[in-house]
Parts: C-alpha cells; structure tokens; sequence
DNA sequence: AAATTATTACGATTTTTTTCGTAGCGAAAT
DNA sequence: ATTTCGCTACGAAAAAAATCGTAATAATTT
C-alpha cells in the first residue's frame, strides 16, 4: 500500500506564469512577461520565454500558433493544480495534517467574516456526508 | 505600507530535517540521517551533515557540542517556521486568499470529525475577536 | 603510542532552475 | 527585394541545491 503520490510539481517561477494564464487565459510570451515585470521589474523576454519552454516541455502547459505567435495555456486546471500544491506542502510542512495547517492558516486573523460564513457552510457539508457515509 | 514579507524559508530537503527536529528534540546528524534514510534510503552521512551545515550557514540551525559530537537544533520555533512557510504557500498558490486554501484543504474529505471540531472551535474564537475589535 | 572508530570539515561534482545573448525566421514597411 | 521589427529557437552561463569522496580530527582501544 503506497502512502502518498510524488507528483511532478511547478516550481516558484513556474507558477508565477501559471498564476497569470489562470487569471488572464491563455496569452503569448510578450504579454506573461509584461505581467511579470509588474512584480519582478527587469526580467528578460527570454528568461520568460524559456521558462514558458521548459513547462511546455514538462507538460505543465500546452501551445497553439494563431495570429503567427505562440499562445500557452495551463495543460492541467487550476484547481487540480493547487491541489497537487496542497498535498504536497501538507506532507512537508504539516507532516500530513490539513487540520492544523487550516488552524494556523486561520490564525493570522485577516480571514473575513464573508470568508469565515464559506468555510463553515463547506465544514457543514462534510459533515453531512460524513453522516451519510453509511449508507453507501 | 508594505504589502507582504519576502522572507528566507527553508527547502524541500531543509524541511524535512527541520521536521526530524521538530519531533525528536535536538539531535546529531547520525540520528538525523538514519531518519532520513527510513523515508529516502540511501542518502550519504555527508549528504545530510552538508545540509545541516548549510542550515547553521543560513541561520535555521544552531549547534551545541554535547558528548564530543554536534547537536543541532532548529533556530526558531516550529510555528514560527510554519507561519512564514504558509504565507508564502498562500501567496504563491492561492494569490493571498488563505480562505481558498482553507476550503481546498478541507475538500479532501480525510479530515476527521474531531479536526473539524476544532476547526470549528477556532472559527469561533475568531468571530469572538472580530466582534471585540472595536473594544482593542 | 599506534591502530581503530566515529565524527566533522572541505572541496568537487551533479542536477535543477534561472537567466540571457545571439542567431534565425517570417511578415510588414520601405 | 532589402531592411526592419517582433517573435521563437538554441545554447550557454550563472546560481542554487543536493550529493558524496576524501582528508582531518579526536576519542577509545589495544
């Protein structure tokens, strides 16, 4: 019985990439790297666009030709993603434990009250499933 | 205003021994390889003594002869380590949003009805400070 | 004190990631 | 058709992290 997965994961700069094309939707070189200058000020064009080769080649993003340049988009959905991220950085950080890595990320007090009322309806459907799990 | 911390966190290799001292106290790096080794069998004594310099190197570690050999010891608490490593997680996969995460976290449906309750209990808590906030 | 044993120190190599210079290519402008 | 412009391809260098071989050191045994 295998414990856990060792799925392939971006790395720091790789999703800062995908962060975008999640936000933006599928865009060309140019217009990543102009995103990434916003934060990262004097990153080259070709810094961008390796990075953008090396996920594609990793598999992390796909590519289409239209309008005679290359346009990426994210292979993989964003929420399948983050939940690959998530599961990783648990094991790491938390030793497996989601529970106490929820708490403390709770803890630092700028959750609002809308935000606080989603994750209690999300807390009462689990804890309606959990109660049905016998009949299925 | 600053808008966040762009503080040095420890990797992926560099966690795992912090997570070795985190549950057994202080310890030489014998008794940290042969940990390491019972998750990554394999990894060299210099390998992991390498690593552990590095870490005194950065500040993550401090050391202490004991014995005629080397203690070491995370330089900060656990929390304190986790909390910088869990913004930095939330900012880089969620975009800032802890309360995504949250939910994310919660979806996996392994968290057990004891978790969940004091997941509840810390929600709780939480709106109590939130409606005290005006009396600070 | 010489040999053995266990440890740390040091340096080098390998691997991964990030960065960028330069060449090549195709469309548009002159 | 030649130049210019914007993009991609390629390769290499720099930086960061992980790995390990070997030397040095110090205590214990003989």
């Amino acid at each position: 019985m295998k414990v856990e997965n060792q799925e392939k994961v971006p790395t720091a700069s790789e999703l800062e990439i995908l962060q975008i094309l999640w936000q933006f939707g599928p865009q060309a070189v140019r217009f990543v790297n102009d995103e990434i200058n916003k934060i990262k000020p004097g990153t080259g064009y070709t810094t961008t666009l390796k990075i953008m080769q090396n996920m594609l080649d990793k598999g992390f993003l796909d590519r289409v030709i239209q309008d005679r340049n290359h346009i990426y988009r994210p292979s993989s959905p964003q929420q399948e993603t983050q939940q690959k991220l998530l599961n990783e950085f648990v094991d790491a950080a938390y030793r497996g434990s989601a529970a106490s890595l929820v708490i403390q990320a709770l803890g630092h007090g700028k959750t609002s009250a809308e935000e606080l009322e989603e994750i209690k309806k999300m807390i009462r459907r689990i804890e309606e499933e959990k109660s049905n799990s016998n009949s299925n």
